[in-house]
DNA sequence: AATGCTATTGCAACATTGTAGCATTTACGT
DNA sequence: ACGTAAATGCTACAATGTTGCAATAGCATT
């Protein structure tokens, strides 16, 4: 039997994207393939914007609303995790076995967000009676290393 | 010499609307006043939509650009603070001489979100090289007392 | 390999939340 | 009471999602 790797195999703690959507008992689609190879190699969470020019540099065809529905798909199975920064975007990053929730941080200057893996919001918070918790979100907001340089420098290098 | 107190005069810690913006040098105007009175006697965070209703129960006539342009003056003053939840709409408090910064609850089911004023989002976080922080959002996210009710009660009380 | 079922897609229309430009009005110092 | 800049009130526009529905295409079965 030979055993082939999907052409981005990334690097570890990354699952083969098609299982990981046979195994979740959805359907192997183009574009939910090609979000989810694309959050596994991307180095920080992305945004729907990001992941349809991803898509389009790839030449991968999709749909604005289908791409939006996969990432909603994604998000109910548990295969990705959605971020609410401080602009109206979601950013979407796959969730690996290895990293649990954390912290992220948000440039205000060219919206750039990362991961703060090493942060993870305490969990041990009391809330008034009959509040039930289920996540924390904790967003840093400030100035990148690229935007802080240059006093006053409100760059948009780009990205977003 | 007559002293008067506004209509609204509310409770402790809060200033009277007008000369708080007089005080920061901004014009005394219809909208500014109302919006600072309602978030003053509100007792959680308001959304845009939230304000308007507020202002058009009190019958005061106002415009919706007007109204963000209200908000964004005054949370540039610094009397009112701006809070992201995760549906993509602002809320906004007024921000009282003793209460700092502090966390946020977001019930996922009504959309309500109330004041953790005694959690404070812990500042002494390391970040990357290069980031400069500039405050931290900590928004927990579950089930008010009032939608955790029955098991599975999704129910939306008017309130958004 | 062809068939059938239904999960997904793709499109068009709509909703929500916020911004930009600009002529008009109004707050307020004089 | 006046003059003037600050705010307002329109009308458009932008960004980010969502809904409805007919057409398509995964994939289990034959
Ligand atoms: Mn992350
Ligand atoms: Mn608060
Ligand atoms: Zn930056
Ligand atoms: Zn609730």
């Amino acid at each position: 039997m030979i055993m082939s790797f999907s052409k981005g195999s990334v690097r570890s703690g990354n699952r083969a994207a098609k299982d990981l959507i046979a195994d979740h008992g959805g359907r192997v689609t183009r574009t939910r393939v090609a979000v989810i190879e694309a959050l596994q190699i991307a180095p920080a969470p992305m945004s729907h914007e990001d992941l349809g020019a991803a898509l389009a540099a790839d030449d991968i065809p999709h749909d604005r609303v289908t791409l939006y529905r996969a990432l909603d798909w994604l998000v109910e199975q548990g295969i990705a995790r959605r971020i609410a920064g401080s602009d109206r975007a979601w950013r979407f990053e796959v969730v690996r076995p290895d990293s649990h929730r954390h912290a992220h941080f948000h440039c205000d200057r060219c919206g750039r967000v990362i991961c703060l893996e090493s942060l993870q919001p305490s969990s041990a918070v009391s809330l008034p009676d009959g509040y039930q918790l289920d996540r924390a979100e904790l967003v840093l907001h400030g100035a990148c290393a690229t935007c802080g340089d240059g006093p006053g420098s409100d760059n948009d290098p780009g990205q977003h």
